[in-house]
DNA sequence: CCACGCTGCTTGCAATTGCAAACAGAGAGC
DNA sequence: GCTCTCTGTTTGCAATTGCAAGCAGCGTGG
């Protein structure tokens, strides 16, 4: 009724928002949405429409279905593909990269355990999926790691130069 | 705004509606919502909420991001492949792990892209695709690679500035 | 010490959502 | 003609969203 129980988006921004490193504020703002509804918004007291969410998301860097799915708005198998499926079934990719992804990955999904669903993705919509944010605080993701990726990918055709992938970043 | 412009969302709604053969009033009742809001919703007059938009989807039997879509609160072009729209996606990782996982992809993508065909539909609008003179036709991927990785995601401060620093536009 | 900048939170208030009730038009059957 | 039942629409109104303004706490430093 008056209070619904939206706590479980909330505590997900909140937390995405604390790996992010940035304030409310900054959050508030790169979202376009005032602080103090965010903050409301995160402690589970405001129910925010899907264009806040949509916006939230933007602020976040993350995708819109995410939230959506934290929010119960989109039944978890819509957009939760499964990583390994989709990695699995994309043929871009050699055998190889494919392991090292699955890899990366489930190292991933092992460090952020927090008493998730060991089985893979075929959670019920209501399936708490977020029980406890555990102690995830720190985000031990370096950007040395693509860099450090890198040789190895590059590894036999690639004398050691220091420009194996130009990221030519533009959108 | 006393006019706001969600008139597809409202269209497109109908239109469905329609083409399922039932009522309004039919569709309000397997939908869980009034007859008179869906009326105005599907003339434009009023923005629904996420979850009645949800609601709506159940009752049509389409899917929820079908109507996200339309009325804009997706961006179509999050699905770049499946992989990249997968880690969007998953609700278990952190944005910056998110953010690894799909260079890491990109790079595979970007190393293979001299031998593999791209004739798969992956909607990919490939932005350029620069020949790499690389060909990375198999093999040059260690196993240490994932042990090499292990220390790095399962380390617990990494004290380095990986910082995906949101660049707080303007001051 | 008090101003300044930062963090997040609380308080009213306009605008909006979403609904119950009532309204209008088109057929069907008596 | 009158009554039912269906169609979609309009009209108030409670409840909610989302915001501007202001409050409280914390660390810096002049």
């Amino acid at each position: 009724m008056a209070l619904p129980k939206v706590g479980s988006i909330g505590e997900y921004i909140r937390e995405q928002r604390k790996q992010a490193k940035i304030s409310l504020r900054q959050l508030s703002a790169a979202a376009g949405v005032s602080n103090p509804y965010l903050s409301q918004i995160e402690r589970g007291l405001r129910k925010p429409s899907a264009e806040i969410l949509n916006q939230i998301a933007k602020g976040l860097h993350i995708s819109a279905q995410a939230l959506y799915v934290q929010a119960g708005l989109i039944e978890h198998r819509e957009a939760d593909s499964d990583v390994v499926a989709a990695i699995r079934a994309d043929t871009f990719l050699s055998g190889r990269q494919r392991q090292v992804l699955i890899d990366i990955y489930e190292s991933f999904r092992k460090e952020n355990r927090t008493g998730t669903p060991a089985e893979d993705t075929q959670t019920s919509q209501n399936a708490q999926p977020r029980p406890e944010p555990a102690e995830s605080d720190d985000d031990p993701l370096p950007e040395s790691f693509a860099a450090t990726l890198e040789p190895f990918v590059a590894e036999d055709h690639y004398t050691g130069n220091g420009n194996a992938t130009p990221r030519t970043k533009e959108g």
